[in-house]
DNA sequence: AAGGCGATTTTCT
DNA sequence: GAAAATCGCCTTG
């Protein structure tokens, strides 16, 4: 498995967002590897989409690495969770791509021995909590580049039937929370809904 | 299947 | 200091 090459990062968001779908996200610790293919995406479109935590060009801390080149880890924490998100957009348009869901592609026992060995296979992966935890991303992981190191994505099984539809989890968003910025290949039973 | 709530970080005031 | 947050777990029924 190798990393794609910086180009695909280049794509405008929501076409990056649906192209996302299939590829695998490597991660390798020093317990082991990791891949997970990708089943559902969200795009996060900057300063005109009030969803994004870069609504408004609000540049903080945070944010930083979003207004940075296409093709870096945007992790962050929410909750008692990390959130993985691939940067996107040339440098100064600051967009991402949110992956919520993957389906266990390699390191499946790895998977089980971090998430707990009770749950069913169907819930190690499905939501974008899970997958971190699961393959071992966390804050470190921040603004690394996803061309080289022990954070990548590498080509996969091209998605079947590809679903759009409104992101999750946004309801404070006014307008933008019904705009079908969430990607999903359909009946994947790895999908978070 | 659905509803309630934990527990942590960032950002704003 | 306080509120809100790109969520997941555990409890009910």
């Amino acid at each position: 498995m190798k990393p794609l090459s910086k180009e695909f990062y280049e794509q405008k968001t929501l076409v990056l967002a649906e192209s996302l779908l299939g590829k695998l996200l490597v991660k390798e610790t020093n317990e082991g590897t990791t891949a997970g293919r990708i089943v559902e995406t969200e795009a996060y479109r900057g300063p005109m989409d009030q969803a994004a935590h870069s609504f408004q060009n609000k540049r903080t801390k945070r944010t930083e690495v979003m207004f940075g080149p296409s093709g870096y880890a945007y992790t962050y924490v929410m909750h008692t969770h990390c959130l993985f998100n691939v940067v996107s957009a040339e440098e100064g348009f600051p967009e991402a791509v949110l992956v919520r869901a993957v389906e266990p592609y390699a390191g499946r026992e790895l998977m089980f021995e971090r998430r707990g060995k009770h749950h069913k296979e169907s819930n190690l992966t499905s939501g974008p909590g899970k997958l971190t935890k699961a393959m071992g991303i966390s804050m470190e992981d921040y603004g690394s580049s996803l061309n080289s190191g022990k954070l990548f994505i590498a080509d996969g099984p091209k998605p079947q039937a590809v679903s759009t539809g409104p992101r999750v989890g946004i309801p404070n968003s006014g307008d933008a929370k019904a705009y079908p910025w969430r990607f999903w290949e359909r009946s994947n039973r790895f999908v978070s809904k």
